[in-house]
DNA sequence: TCCTAAATAAGAATCATTCTTATTTATGGC
DNA sequence: GCCATAAATAAGAATGATTCTTATTTAGGA
């Protein structure tokens, strides 16, 4: 109880770790780069946590690259951009799918539009 | 060779069995698919030959639903609507990402786009 | 037909993710 | 503050989708 970091549950620094991150990490992204401040953290409470936030609306997945999921601690609605060559994921600034989008297919599939994920895929400007 | 069905490859049956589908099957929808009329093909065959068709571009990945990957053999670019209740994924009909977006996107990033994936998320009509 | 290269089946291996269980930590009543 | 109970966690096992390995089969050319 003396140290003032155990005041706070692992839980918390697990989601303010993402919500600092720019890089839209992964779960594994994220165990590593809590060492430093939480060592003694498994990767099984990273996986778990992300999980409960996922359903509690406090973060939102970006699907996966390479076979592993990517996360995003922002909530508003923005464009990424995924490089195929290194894997990284940055948003993309001032943009954004227009309404018309989801309101064309709620009206012709009939159906109810919750979310809309736009991610363009390409080689970013370290790669080229 | 007798066979008439053996004068094909079974990549040809897979490419032909995806291309056929407008369900944007996973792998494993699509070797069940394929057990009626190649009772004796493989699921290994069937993932090693998506995974060519993806390098090959003959194929385009829709991202994971629920875990699992999903296939498109359609080519030109569309936009997709996935349930999040039954898992079914379907094409939104006469509706395309402006390319304002992906021309804004090179421009900030400095980046090349070289493909863009829409995916909205929702209930479809039949989960309502 | 025979030879060589490509395609396949079968099952083992891999890797991200989830689950299980025993332990630790937080919280509320006394 | 101290105990009882509930929630959170660590550790590692389990799961499940995907990929790899190897021996076998098939196709196509000389």
């Amino acid at each position: 109880m003396e140290n003032s970091a155990k005041q706070f549950r692992k839980r918390n620094a697990i989601l303010a770790c993402l919500r600092q991150s720019e890089a839209h990490p992964s779960a594994e992204e994220l165990y590593h780069s809590l060492q430093k401040e939480h060592s003694d953290i498994s990767l099984a409470s990273v996986y778990r946590n992300l999980k409960l936030f996922k359903e509690e609306g406090l973060i939102v997945s970006l699907g996966t690259v390479n076979g592993v999921e990517r996360l995003d601690g922002r909530l508003d609605p923005h464009v990424h951009f995924a490089c195929t060559c290194c894997g990284a994921v940055m948003d993309v600034p001032d943009v954004e799918v227009p309404k018309s989008v989801s309101c064309a297919a709620a009206q012709s599939l009939e159906c109810r539009v919750e979310s809309t994920r736009l991610v363009l895929t390409g080689i970013c400007k370290n790669c080229l």
